[in-house]
DNA sequence: CTATTCCGTGCAACCGGTTGCACGTCAAGC
DNA sequence: GCTTGACGTGCAACCGGTTGCACGGAATAG
């Protein structure tokens, strides 16, 4: 029936107990809370569990006392460069507290996060869900089920850790005003993403603040391959800079004005979002940081917090953003542009 | 608090059980084998279970039948490009049976890698790991804990998958000896890594057979920084081209090279390895593509296939790659100038 | 019309820990 | 010397499913 079957037989309690001439829950006590049994006891126990290669089983624990020190992380695209940070600093937030992450994917479709949830809420102790594309009655309802925090998504009543752009873009617009821009382009990303609408109406109050007019292009996805298709409008606009959704759109537009002989910064400036590529273009782009790895520590210390019953009610965590000013920004050409060949 | 309250009150099967006036065991065929039942029996339990919302609990089931449902996915650092399509595909192919994946992020550290495998070891059927810096010992025994895979580490009777670079490789050689260099660069990666040491002998190999002189320079760490760092030896070292461990590494070449008003292919020739950035470079980068969204794929086809006794021994699958060419390639400039048409 | 299968279902014993409660012992308190 | 309490340990009932086996009734065979 059983295959493979030398591999399986790891070590009960039950054994260690024979082996020590004791009982089960005294086994048990002796890992969990050997303050309450004689030293001598812990000691031998400990021994003879070594020398056996006792390891407990987790799940049975996880049965018997609900808490299985795994926790759930649900993205929405692990290729996503804006993700992989996230994901690394919450996989060791967790890591430092001995809780084990679930990754889920759910390719940016609500129905395959619904499932995700499904199959993953009965083994973790608490849920993430990041930038999730689900409804709010649905993310309800899960919360319903167990903790749940929300990263860059926005849900009243259920704690969530939220990327403020608004910060970084009003230096971005700052920025471009005091170099000499007095028009410029919003490349806008996905419309249900709750960053981008943030991004936008930021952008805009900003601008109109500093007296700089504002077009919006849209590239339908984030994507480098968008932010180049966008270029050609971009050009018609005739505006003197641009700030793109994301990094990725925005190093796209690099290529489309490479491609077109536009030398950045000096006859047009951009600035992206998110800051994902570091320093790794050429000219360097200025950014708006995005801190996305903080978003995870705390969204990993917010469910822990929670888990611990430490906190309760409706946290909501902000973090600012702000302008990381690289090299392809500066002062408008004066008066004129170039016309693209 | 109504919602906090009620929080953990999740259905059991005996709930089901009690509103459809049958029994666990008969609830529990239901969902696992409802050809040994009546017909409308299975229905009305499903009925009813999705009326209350009933989800099989995973720990209890995962306790009886030794079978969880999960699979270890551990990599060396989730935010190097070369790992979320992995992860990604990996993911995906899992939940195509209905498997969890945990991800763990070793960063790089055997002790964590280590020390990450022990805490999944007891909730996972199986295990796979890419490109493990544990040594070979290790590997072994853990392997006989439970089944394992590795990804781009080769240790004799453990099934793993390997990205042979070599024909890739070979190619890229070709390629540059086709267009006229005789001197070129290998800019290796860590020491440590099965794909360095593979990309290193292959090119020499090839390099020999093309006649093609190699010098070997060597960025301690495959990051941008490192590339872009190792420029002013690349340039010193006179050779026409260069062939780089990964794709960030190429780019902090690309950039270095830029920073120096050498015009990349004109005045030289590079090539990555990976293909993590796709086009994403200006001029789109020449590389050698990896696959490693097919390697995790078949990780995990291979890991399941071990599980359902489908497969045994040795297996050792090898994917080979091929160039990608685009725009950093060219002739080598003649002497000092460049050669117009 | 009785004997024999077959089928659908229930019973109860697991899986491997945890934990409230009870019990026995030994020492301090009166 | 007897009571009392603290302390260390064992018993047994869970946690929420799974599964071998038994059982009753209907269908089929004789």
């Amino acid at each position: 029936m059983q295959q493979a079957g030398r591999r399986k037989k790891q070590h009960t309690m039950a054994d260690v107990a024979r082996a020590a001439g004791v009982s089960k829950s005294t086994v048990s006590r002796a890992f969990t809370q050997p303050e309450m049994l004689g030293t001598e006891t812990v000691e031998r126990i400990a021994a003879i569990a070594k020398t056996l290669g006792y390891v407990p089983n987790h799940t049975a624990r996880a049965l018997s006392t609900g808490r299985h020190g795994n926790l759930a992380l649900i993205v929405t695209d692990v290729a996503n460069p804006f993700f992989p940070p996230l994901i690394r600093a919450a996989q060791m937030e967790a890591d430092g507290s001995d809780f084990c992450v679930f990754l889920g994917n759910s390719d940016e479709n609500p129905r395959q996060e619904d499932k995700l949830v499904d199959r993953f809420v009965s083994q973790v102790e608490g849920l993430i869900l990041v930038g999730s594309r689900l409804g709010a009655e649905r993310i309800q309802h899960h919360a319903g089920r167990r903790p749940l925090v929300l990263i860059n998504r926005e849900v009243t009543g259920i704690p969530r850790v939220l990327i403020d752009s608004t910060t970084g873009v009003r230096q971005a617009i700052a920025h471009l005003a005091a170099l000499g821009h007095r028009h410029i382009v919003y490349v806008s990303g996905p419309s249900s993403s709750w960053a981008n609408r943030q991004r936008r109406n930021a952008l805009r109050l900003a601008a109109r603040q500093h007296g700089i007019e504002v077009d919006v292009l849209s590239a339908r996805v984030p994507s480098y391959e968008s932010g180049r298709a966008v270029v050609a409008e971009l050009i018609e606009s005739r505006a003197t800079a641009a700030v793109a959704f994301d990094d990725l759109i925005a190093q796209g537009i690099m290529t489309g004005m490479a491609e077109r002989g536009i030398p950045i910064p000096e006859a047009f400036s951009l600035v992206g979002c998110d800051d994902v590529l570091g320093a790794a273009t050429y000219p360097s782009l200025t950014t708006v940081s995005n801190r996305s790895d903080e978003a995870g520590r705390a969204g990993v210390t917010l469910l822990l917090d929670r888990l611990s019953g430490r906190m309760a009610g409706d946290t909501r965590v902000v973090l600012d953003t702000h302008l990381v000013v690289r090299q392809t920004t500066a002062a408008p050409a004066s008066g004129q542009r170039r016309q693209g060949g």
